[in-house]
DNA sequence: AAAAGATGTAAATATTAATATTACATCATA
DNA sequence: TATGATGTAATATTAATATTTACATCTTTT
């Protein structure tokens, strides 16, 4: 497992939303157009991020709206939304603990605390950057 | 691209390599037989560790050397001699460049800043762990 | 000098994971 | 009730990984 584009998507489905507030109603077929990606692919983004209370969706009529502040919403809130597992499936270890080596029956515990190092840096990185930043960003870059 | 099993076997490889030495000239298949998985892999694997100079492997008649002590040889190390591309592929983005939307025009740029952070947090960990905490572990663990 | 046992790789195949599509039930408003 | 939207299951497609096969090459031993 990646962190993969579904992430990116995301980001970028809530940029935006932000920016769409007022203009007009973000529909999946919108955000599809704007992704370059299938409607059902953002239909199951946008579902994930409403149930992790980031978003709200109308039924029924359509439209997505942000649900709490920008500058509130973090990389990892966004990330973790997406992948139910978080950030323990990022990296693979190969199974073989059923053998006779010793490495082989302990290799599984040895590269428990350096993957977990790992995995705890990145959500340090991730809980540091918020839409926010992304959005400030994005205008910086536009104008 | 994700943090992959390869760099697990890796890992491996490398232990077992240094717990072998004076007592088994380690072989491909002996590797192979150990983690599990096919001689071509570790093969492949062997020769990218042996081309980032941290082992040597003897042609025709055979067996793997570290070239470098424990200490010396950081995750980092390890994962870059596998991952030409490095760290910049761990995290992916949908194509939408060419699309009219201000935000899929951007969205790739925005992008770079929290991806690349997320990428440095990576690298610092991983050249804060050594093979030789992780040999120490398995030490550990083993008695 | 040839046999044995290794590595080094290319190429073909198989497997698995990620992404896209189709289809349809459900919902809310005009 | 027609329209345009969401929600989700099932399936298909594509791309990434891993495996296998095959064989050239290398080095020591006999």
């Amino acid at each position: 497992m990646q962190i993969s584009m579904k992430c990116s998507i995301a980001i970028h489905c809530l940029i935006f939303i932000y920016e769409a507030k007022g203009i007009a109603k973000v529909t999946s077929n919108l955000l599809a157009e704007s992704t370059g990606c299938n409607p059902v692919i953002i239909r199951n983004i946008i579902s994930s991020l409403k149930k992790a209370g980031l978003i709200s969706v109308a039924r029924g009529t359509g439209g997505a709206e942000l649900c709490i502040k920008p500058s509130e919403i973090t990389l990892y809130q966004i990330y973790n939304a997406l992948e139910p597992d978080g950030l323990s499936s990022l990296i693979g270890i190969h199974p073989c603990k059923d053998r006779k080596c010793p490495v082989a029956q302990n290799i599984q515990k040895v590269l428990q605390s350096p993957y977990q190092k790992i995995e705890d840096s990145i959500k340090e990185t991730m809980k540091n950057i918020t839409l926010q930043s992304m959005i400030d960003d994005f205008h910086m870059i536009v104008n």
